[in-house]
DNA sequence: TCTGGGGTCCTAGGACCC
DNA sequence: TCTGGGGTCCTAGGACCC
């Protein structure tokens, strides 16, 4: 049974996020389609949309459904700067902010009512000083759990606020298609449709025994819940990443196997160097491929200790590679991506000291020294030489 | 229309340990 | 000589999300 409950959690979500900062930085493009990335649409905005232009489109098709879109491409730099605006709002509002993605975050405004006033007037609020501030349009779902929230923000869209009242829950939900579940794709949305099973009510009629033989026990008891309003998780904060990755598509040509080593030398430079700037290690190292036919095969091994060092992790890489070559032969790569995940905290910020020349270990002890002098003697938990290119790497204590 | 790059979580089998 | 039940970790694959 449904237990209704007071709408403290937002769900904050910006409106079609590249293509409105795009917009945004170019008054050329107000008001028109746009559609960001080339061969494949990472973002379009709502006059894209209206002519049927979607995310993760071909690039090809996308030009002839709207051939007047003007096509730019990503600036990630710009959107991470946008982004950083946006979650300095939200951290105005309150501290309990989960990010869910570089566009998204949940809010809980549960105990701001004394100071605050009601989380619909905070919402209105918030969407007020991204506007002023950031110079984006921001669409904020209201409601008791986060499911709701997340769902009453994308029933709002564009650029819009909408509150689910206590007691309207299941009102609200019921009708919807089941494809607003959080956990129903492609794959799940087609077996339940094959069941008749189209809203929303439809599988909250269904039963827990027969969404799990269907789904399998987890998702299913999870979907039901869902269905039926239940939603126990609370906003998190702090969460970490527990993994960090980098892929490299070429399209629909093969990468030559001259060219497999050079590709995965650049994708593991990439992953340890933002694994270090993050401040983390890891010991699970995987190998992802794909191929002509886009099937897809990962390998992968766990070294005996976390590290984030470019070395280790390549030599581990190269073995999987190696390992998979036959597969790579007979299928025709079309992608590769490493991964490394099982991901630890090595203890703290870190801070990256580059040489130029040779570097050694009497450097790695006199810059060891020098940072004891100007943080204290605990501040260095370890010191690593990490070779020519990478400099010095030195996990601190946490501050 | 063939399909980018970054992630999360779940399942299932096998190895290994107690 | 044969053998239980429980737990953890690792590997591979798959669905899903933005």
């Amino acid at each position: 049974m449904f237990v209704p409950g007071e709408p403290t959690i937002l769900h904050a979500d910006l409106d079609a996020f590249y293509a409105s900062v795009e917009q945004r930085d170019d008054p050329a493009l107000r008001g028109r389609p746009v559609i960001v990335g080339g061969g494949v649409v990472l973002a379009c905005s709502y006059e894209a949309k209206a002519r049927g232009v979607r995310t993760a489109m071909g690039g090809r098709m996308a030009r002839a459904l709207c051939p007047d879109a003007i096509v730019v491409s990503p600036r990630m730099e710009a959107y991470s700067g946008a982004s950083r605006a946006v979650f300095s709002v939200f951290g105005s509002v309150t501290p309990l902010v989960e990010p869910i993605s570089i566009d998204e975050a949940f809010l809980d405004v549960s105990g701001l009512r004394r100071i605050a006033g009601p989380p619909a007037e905070i919402a209105a609020r918030l969407r007020r000083q991204v506007a002023d501030d950031v110079g984006l349009p921001i669409t904020v779902g209201v409601a008791a759990t986060k499911f709701l929230a997340k769902v009453a923000s994308r029933v709002a869209k564009p650029d819009g606020l909408l509150v689910v009242e206590p007691g309207g829950e299941l009102e609200f939900l019921h009708p919807l298609p089941i494809e607003v579940l959080w956990g129903v794709g492609e794959v799940t949305s087609r077996k339940l449709r094959g069941q008749g099973v189209t809203t929303v009510g439809d599988l909250a009629a269904m039963g827990a025994p027969g969404l799990e033989s269907l789904l399998g026990k987890a998702a299913g008891r999870h979907l039901g819940a869902l269905a039926h309003g239940r939603d126990p998780r609370r906003v998190q904060v702090g969460r970490r990443r527990r993994s960090i990755g980098a892929q490299r598509a070429m399209g629909n040509r093969p990468i030559p196997p001259e060219r497999v080593d050079a590709v995965l030398m650049g994708l593991v430079d990439r992953v340890t160097r933002r694994m270090r700037r993050a401040g983390r290690t890891g010991r699970t190292v995987t190998l992802r491929l794909r191929f002509g036919d886009f099937s897809r095969a990962t390998r992968s091994h766990t070294l005996a200790r976390s590290t984030a060092e470019t070395d280790a992790i390549l030599a581990a890489i190269r073995l999987l590679a190696q390992a998979a070559a036959p597969l790579m032969d007979e299928r025709g790569l079309t992608m590769l991506g490493v991964n490394v995940g099982n991901l630890d905290d090595s203890g703290g910020s870190q801070l990256e000291l580059p040489f130029a020349g040779e570097t050694h270990p009497i450097q790695l002890d006199s810059a060891v020294d020098e940072v004891r002098e100007r943080y204290g003697l605990s501040a260095v938990t370890r010191a690593t030489l990490l070779g020519r290119d990478q400099g010095l790497e030195m996990p601190m204590l946490p501050d």
